[in-house]
DNA sequence: AATAATGCTAACTATAGTATGTTGTTGTAG
DNA sequence: CTACAACAACATACTATAGTTAGCATTATT
């Protein structure tokens, strides 16, 4: 029984976090992403149960690997 | 442009990897990850674009770390 | 105050998630 | 070899929810 923090909260946090440290906005991340502005605000607010496609979207968006998505 | 692996190909092959070393079936994965039995196969097909509760799900029964599958 | 960035609501559509039943494969005992 | 059993693939179908968008409200930032 792990009281681990909730996944998506996590990485919401992850990407919210990984965002700043690029300097980019929800909307320029959400370009290079190829998704959509609000999409990137609920997933880092943690309303979405992202898919795997998604997750490496956004990797790619903010030019890291998924794997550090993780860590 | 990397030309990568598909990302849902590589992780199906993660997961089937990683049960075939834990020597049990995609059933019994499916009890311990309370998911379905066809399910499973269709992650390790890669049919279903997983969502990221249920990686979670799925490591949890795997007993790994999240991270584990995106080595 | 003005502007830029983000939050939030609400809707729609695409597809992930769940399940049943059947078919095919593989290993093993007789 | 045949027969059986266990496992996995495959075909649907249904229902939940992820994905996408528009519009307006709220919160920084300058």
């Amino acid at each position: 029984m792990k009281p681990s923090i909730d996944i998506l909260i996590s990485f919401g946090n992850k990407v919210k976090t990984f965002r700043k440290e690029k300097g980019i906005s929800q909307e320029e991340l959400a370009f290079r992403s190829d998704l959509h502005r609000t999409y990137i605000g609920m997933i880092e607010r943690a309303e979405k149960n992202i898919t795997l496609r998604n997750i490496e979207k956004i990797a790619n968006g903010l030019d890291i690997s998924v794997l550090d998505l993780f860590k």
